[in-house]
DNA sequence: GTCTATAACGAGATAGAC
DNA sequence: GTCTATCTCGTTATAGAC
């Protein structure tokens, strides 16, 4: 764990930013509305970071980074495939339940109107994020935790896309149950085995019959 | 099909309304954007519709409609159950090819901004659609074209909140490749291998995915 | 129904004192 | 690093002529 120091004047701005990104888009918010939280003027926060698209770029750069923390936690946490694999679908739980969206699928809404260095970095974002989790999955299929269809890569990328879209929808009206919903069936797509089996498809799939605790 | 009448300045007005915020979002769109594209003054535009609220409530409205009809059309197109979701998901990504977001998964993403009116229709939207794809998928699993888990409840949440998130990733920078990959594991979550996936020289699901890409 | 003109406000950004 | 003051532009919206 690392120590958390006193934030600086830079970090402050930095988390009203991402919170207010996140509840509201890139272009519904304002240095105005971190003034006004934060008790200083803007031109002080142009101190900090010049221009809205490079206080943008830095929030993409911080929240990927400590996201890649929390990939980094989840591995050191446990060597079970599905434990991981349900700590890292908490880990946009955790995100939605403070009524927030993924900064990163929130700036994908908004990815038409964005500077072309923050567009690059949500992509990226999102293409290290599948990377991460198909490795995972892999590693897990191989292990016999997980049972699965198709490539790792072509999983991952339903698993971000559903996660995301459970944050929107749940965001948009459908309240909790919609991510409950979504996290529970993707859990079931990579064989959600012991407890609840499948229904008895004949021999839907001859391999990796791997069941576990 | 309805004949297309000749469109009135209102309808022209929401044509173009509705892919600005389809693509850049509704804080992102102004009138004056409206303005430049049809050739009519921004004051021309406040005669149809006098505030953006309202615009924005009749956007809905008609996408709702439109989307609604389209579900018909589904229901009239055919019988068969994994044909109709076919279908069903192909209109996410006849809109996604098009550029664009759904309407209403584009008014998620800025729903703390929004006025309470359009907040209510959104969820609306969100509610019906999955409403009509859970009765489509109790249709489907009691004559048995269709085997899944849970209920149709939770399974039609988790299609929605799949299809739009893959619209959010691909727009995000994930590219064609991820609705693709999002459509072809919804397939198989209902049992797309009921004694199909065995058979992989069968041509009937390549075939309907193809209309996806 | 469309226009010109303008009001009233908020946005991102800058200059320069302290 | 923070401040006051200001600039310029874009925003939603209105008044009133044609």
């Amino acid at each position: 764990m690392k120590r958390s120091r006193p934030r600086g004047t830079a970090d402050l701005i930095l988390d009203t930013a991402e919170r207010l990104v996140q509840t509201r888009g890139f272009n519904a918010f304002s240095y105005a509305d971190v003034s006004e939280e934060l008790g200083i003027r803007k031109a002080s926060l142009h101190h900090h970071f010049a221009t809205k698209a490079e206080l943008g770029a830095a929030l993409i750069d911080r929240y990927h980074r400590s996201f890649c923390d929390a990939l980094r936690a989840i591995e050191r946490g446990s060597d079970d495939a599905r434990e991981r694999l349900t700590r890292y679908i908490e880990l946009y739980g955790s995100v939605l339940r403070r009524k927030r969206m993924c900064l990163c699928g929130m700036l994908a809404a908004d990815v038409d109107t964005l500077p072309a260095a923050m567009r690059a970095s949500v992509a990226t974002f999102f293409a290290e994020n599948e990377t991460w989790l198909a490795g995972m999955l892999d590693a897990g299929r191989r292990s016999g935790a997980l049972r699965f269809e198709g490539t790792s890569a072509s999983v991952a990328r339903f698993f971000v896309s559903s996660l995301e879209g459970a944050m929107l929808v749940a965001r948009g009206g459908g309240g909790g149950k919609v991510f409950d919903a979504v996290a529970h069936h993707l859990l079931a797509e990579v064989g959600k085995g012991a407890g609840q089996a499948r229904r008895p498809a004949r021999g839907r799939q001859r391999a990796a019959r791997g069941r576990t605790a």
